[in-house]
DNA sequence: TAGACATTCAACCATTTGGTTGACGATCCC
DNA sequence: GGGATCGTCAACCAAATGGTTGAATGTCTA
């Protein structure tokens, strides 16, 4: 089942997809833009691409020969309430998701 | 490097896992106990706990011959944080906790 | 029509993961 | 001391994961 916490949090434990994800939070990109940044070949990224869309949290869409990437961050919602029941965690920091962001993109190449 | 978001969604992305959590979200527990409603091994939830516990999501302290689970749910907070800047999810919704944790529990035996 | 470009497919490989079983080290209690 | 209990360790196994390469498919353009 698509959706499920399992795929979601699959998707998500790998730093190469948590990078593309924070790529496409800026703006939707085709598949080999999206795989310009990282030392892995285009069929590695295609790959990852497919584990992200089976989870949901992204959705493609082809125009012509180029296929579009688009986050789908509702899907992440399942998952976000599943972990706020752990725990009231405090309300929206920015800043704090901004290093959390910065801490990831390190981990991309450039 | 523990907690991690790469250990944390890693831990997460296990049905078993994400059952032994929402037990522990009730009362710390012993690791047989932790153990009884699952139909496997009690050397594959020692693992389970162990990679738990290398997460930071849980604390294991050993009194006596028994050893005791206890969560640790702050150690969500970076992944927490860094999945709401990808959309400011509604403000927790505490029946929709409870009916993921409900699926989540059916996912378990008994 | 012929390339060039965008993306996926298929086969393969090494490593990790999630499970098993049996032996082992502690600890409790009679 | 000796047996039951608690939990981990070690070796093993099958399946999943994350990567590669080379060929194939579809589409744009000169």
């Amino acid at each position: 089942m698509a959706n499920s916490l399992d795929t979601i949090f699959a998707a998500l434990a790998d730093p190469t997809r948590r990078a593309i994800l924070s790529m496409l939070l800026e703006d939707d990109m085709a598949v080999t833009d999206v795989a310009e940044p990282f030392e892995m070949s285009l069929a590695a990224i295609s790959k990852h691409l497919m584990i992200l869309t089976r989870a949901g949290l992204i959705a493609q869409e082809k125009r012509g020969r180029v296929k579009w990437c688009k986050l789908e961050p509702d899907a992440m919602k399942g998952a976000s309430v599943w972990m706020q029941g752990f725990g009231q965690f405090e309300p929206v920091n920015l800043d704090a998701f901004e290093r959390f962001l910065e801490t990831e993109l390190d981990t991309a190449p450039e």
